[in-house]
DNA sequence: TATTGATCTTTAGCCGAATAAAAAACAATC
DNA sequence: GATTGTTTTTTATTCGGCTAAAGATCAATA
């Protein structure tokens, strides 16, 4: 599939973010085909140096997206709608991470609570190296555990009904809270690209936006609005929960209507914020969470998850 | 100082968690002298297994707190009152680790906002591997942050008067909502032992204990009540900002008297707790909390901090 | 019969060399 | 004058071997 003369089928962890973020801004921003995309100012953005750019933008370049001019730079070759395959592409090459693997295995419940690394490591034929760097990021996240002398252990956080519940529980508390904070500032810059992107996904986007793309954006909605509490803590917390939920939430079917509806309390949310009415805000944000943990949540979710892993 | 023939001087992380817990189990229930430790028994409560709590016992006796009988085991040798010296001296050990030296860097702003690792070993003059673990630690803690790339960031989390504010603003969402879940549920057995390590405090032991246990006893009944609550995620935000207070808090000179004060509120709470009056709970640990936030913050106390890492 | 003592097996942390990747500096081009 | 192309320097990850330490087992003892 990929040339061999390049080496740019594999990229680095960095180099898949910044791929990804260089996808998503296209999109975002609905650039026309024939864009320059100037290297220094990506690089900048996505505080990073050039080397990591320049190799994604020829990757991107070979696969259609972009086209280069020698010593003129890159420009958009394609019009950021058919980009799709691209986005899913990008998304899939991780797919087989190690991380992901756990994900799964999780998910199906087919992961022992408790194993050493040496046993993980026969079993996905992985280095050690690799198989720490999975096992630290699921600690971050809260699920694996490191025990005090040898040997990990799971928490039951991603894949059982009751955590899942209690998710939706505490952004019933914290969310509304942080919109009735004192210290609570609006940022207007922010809100209005907030509010750009709601409208966009109202407007049709729901219809054409990948389910990353559209949990994506949900969660930045959220997170922009604890920002806006002025409580880093409150802001780490849901940041932390969304990084979590987002595991489950991939493999939800959640219907495109329902995904719309939920937009559109978002844009009212943004406008009683917009008029200063924080107190009918914070309501209505319970009345979203709520709303959200009723309709996700039947009994059978994670049965199915279970079921889906075990082909 | 330590005998040269036994190589117990070097505790490794696990021992010297063993040594603080079991010097911690001794003092909190305050056995007498005599009384028989079992290896077996100890290690299955600290989860972890024989070998390091043997090791740990051979080390304590040879400090003389404990007496060895062979064939029937160890026994207190020295009341839990007098333990103090053995107490500091094992969190003494603690100091110069790489994690101490960043926080005490941090705490007197001599720490550079960003650096690499190569930097910093040579500053520190440590190994890649002992580094990383610190710097690990402090990522998980929220106040350290890897940067895309290459090179570290630091967060400003625990040497602002603001972030402190802010995570008694957190703990007064947070805490008050958990005592009004509707998945609240009291543990009696929990409630009872933590209602007698409170009233032991007020009953003279807020003069007898260093401050790190008393840190410690306050962390913990705040978040056996924050466990009531029924949601593990109001638990683990709580306890992750618990594990960040107390870089600062161990250095913050609180009067003893303020600490009794405090005690008696706790009991209080406690009271309307084992009463069934929640709501009467959440207002006062609000108050509580409010009162502690206010006491100890005022604008020099960081500043002193930072004079205090200058010397 | 539970607990300790001694021994054995397994696990994971540590270290240095090799390698890959990112950042920075500088030259060339439009 | 800003942007790209190229090269150099710096940084960090990976890997395999080594060693300390944790866990497990079984015999001995009170």
């Amino acid at each position: 599939m990929a040339q061999d003369n390049t080496p740019s089928a594999v990229l680095t962890a960095l180099q898949k973010r910044v791929a990804r973020e260089v996808i998503a801004y296209v999109r975002r921003e609905r650039l026309p085909i024939g864009h320059h995309l100037a290297e220094s100012h990506l690089a900048q953005t996505l505080n990073t140096s050039r080397t990591p750019v320049k190799f994604v933008l020829n990757h991107l370049a070979e696969r259609g997206m972009l086209k280069h001019d020698r010593n003129r730079g890159f420009f958009l070759a394609r019009a950021a709608q058919d980009l799709n395959e691209l986005v899913q592409e990008i998304a899939e090459a991780e797919e087989d991470s190690v991380y992901r693997r756990f994900v799964a295995l999780r998910l199906s419940r087919q992961l022992p609570e408790q194993f050493t690394e040496i046993e993980l490591m026969r079993q996905f034929d992985v280095s050690r190296a690799e198989l720490r760097a999975a096992l630290l990021r699921m600690q971050q996240e809260g699920w694996a555990e490191q025990r005090s002398g040898q040997g990990w252990k799971m928490l039951p956080v991603i894949d059982s009904i009751e955590a899942y519940e209690e998710s939706f529980a505490f952004r019933s508390i914290i969310e509304p809270a942080g919109l009735l904070s004192p210290t609570f500032q609006i940022d207007r810059e922010l809100l209005a690209s907030c509010r750009k992107q709601q409208a966009f996904i109202a407007e049709g986007g729901y219809l054409s936006m990948t389910i990353e793309e559209l949990y994506e954006a949900n969660s930045h909605f959220h997170e922009i609005i604890a920002g806006f509490s002025g409580n880093r803590f409150l802001l780490q917390s849901l940041k932390r929960l969304d990084r979590l939920r987002r595991l489950v939430e991939y493999r939800v079917d959640v219907s495109r209507e329902h995904r719309r509806a939920q937009v559109e309390q978002h844009l009212e949310i943004l406008d009683l914020i917009e008029q200063g009415d924080r107190l009918a805000a914070a309501d209505r944000m319970r009345a979203h969470l709520e709303g959200a943990r009723r309709k996700k949540v039947d009994a059978t979710l994670f049965d199915k998850l279970q079921n889906a892993g075990q082909d």
